[in-house]
DNA sequence: CAAATAGTGTCTCTAAGACAATATCAC
DNA sequence: GTGATATTGTCTTAGAGACACTATTTG
């Protein structure tokens, strides 16, 4: 870089022009057990999402995805996983940017945009994790989540213990051909994170579909069964195990490894591929 | 909302916190005709990307993606296409966001994180369009695009006249599985932009394999043999024609018409379907 | 007719879907 | 043996790939 250059950049100002405040927010996704009836069946599996309920105007006690405010020396996906870490102590290894909101009137704050993320914790680590709130929470719960569309309307369901939320979306190409919702009924979420929570799970459903971040959600070694429940459970529908089983094999590789004790022929426990 | 939230709301300063200057970058891909040789041979189609000249520091003389600072009153989709319009007086109808850049040193001018789009304009708009050099950019042209990978790197060769940009970079995944690239060598490229070049063209292609983002690179009316030399320039694989006419026809509706006066049998025209 | 592009028919092979059958444990 | 889950085999069908063939124009 030369004189001129330097001379250049040593006056320039950025702060010349308005800026807007940026915001990463993760959808964090884990399963969780459902109790069967019966003594030795299986216990079914459910997908969840972590939400926190809001302690501060605007949106008071209203719940949203964890997140906040992006800092100088981070990206928004340090940023995303720094929050993440404050709020739920969990320490995160799997993101993936789903978009960007940046209507201006999305926060009654003020000019604000949002990273969207997606993020995954295994049971394991939900078993070990303490959720606290902080910072702008009151309080963080898991809800249990369903999506399905009605109408040409979108119906999202979370469900927490005797609360329930549900908000309805309508789904559209915006002028540049691009996907949007479009909120009908926020159920009690904050800001557009309706909007957020849709896209995520819709991304995660497409990737669960083949056979992407199922992996994610369990320990390093599983069965072929829990991973085939993994992706019945984000997708809601049903495989064929035969069918399961064969597309499956590219993915994982043998261990010499073998439950046991579950009242029924031990299972063999498999490793992702590489 | 209540007396209290407004109050709160009153009071909340966005501006105690440090913010980054937001941009919309975005790499416009279209085709142009290859003149063959033979007096009634089809000319060939070629990918090719708008870049301008900076004409100003940082990287002065470099050349990058159109684009620009997001203003207060607009989203980060609208911000891309007013830029667009701004610097090649084209309307665009058409973006898809790729990612966002956020490394804090990627800048030197200082906090700069990027919003990175992908648009495509059909031969008909490129013909009418007048590329203008305007703001910063000192002038702008369209370059022929290749990307292979050779050796575990990905080389990124724009060519446009007698001027040939070559870039050099790696693929790789970082702390949160997310594949990143990462800069080897810049080849005369502004920022990080051959990395926003490779993200778009590699979205580009994985698009085009599936049929999505063909139809936008021709008029409403088109023939089978034209979608197919599209698809071919993007991924730069061969397809076979009766194949690839199967896979096309859930994808488009006849027309009654046909070319006429090209020497060889006519072709019928076909439409999108909705 | 020659040269060029347009368009169709069909054989093969692979992968997906459906479903049946067998295996192995705890009690 | 009973009840549960684990695992494999195989028939059928749909679709992708390869390639040969026919059709229609202008000069």
């Amino acid at each position: 870089m030369n004189q001129e250059e330097q001379e250049f950049l040593k006056n320039y100002r950025l702060d010349k022009y308005p800026r807007p405040s940026v915001t990463a927010d993760a959808a964090v996704f884990s399963l969780h057990h459902e109790q069967q009836p019966g003594y030795r069946r299986e216990p079914g599996k459910k997908l969840c999402i972590l939400l926190i309920q809001r302690g501060n105007p605007p949106f008071q006690n209203c719940w949203a995805l964890p997140g906040g405010f992006l800092q100088p020396d981070e990206t928004v996906e340090t940023c995303a996983a720094r929050e993440l870490k404050e709020e739920t102590c969990a320490d995160v290894t799997l993101l993936r940017h789903i978009g960007i909101f940046s209507q201006p009137e999305r926060d009654p704050r003020g000019w604000i945009i949002s990273n969207a993320f997606l993020s995954v914790l295994s049971e394991e680590k939900l078993g070990n994790m303490e959720i606290q709130g902080a910072d702008d929470a009151a309080c963080a719960r898991w809800f249990d989540i369903e999506l399905y569309h009605k109408n040409k309307t979108e119906i999202l369901t979370l469900e927490s213990g005797d609360l329930t939320l549900k908000a309805e979306l309508k789904k559209k190409k915006n002028q540049f051909a691009m996907w949007e919702y479009e909120i009908l009924e926020n159920g009690g979420l904050a800001f557009d994170h309706a909007k957020i929570i849709v896209s995520a799970l819709t991304y995660l459903r497409q990737a669960a579909e083949q056979f992407d971040l199922l992996f994610d959600f369990l320990p390093e070694q599983f069965t072929l069964t829990e991973l085939q429940k993994v992706q019945e459970a984000i997708t809601a529908v049903p495989a064929l195990t035969a069918n399961f089983r064969r597309k499956i094999s590219d993915y994982v590789t043998e261990t010499e490894k073998f439950t046991s004790g579950a009242g029924h022929r031990p299972a063999r426990l498999y490793q992702r591929k590489s």
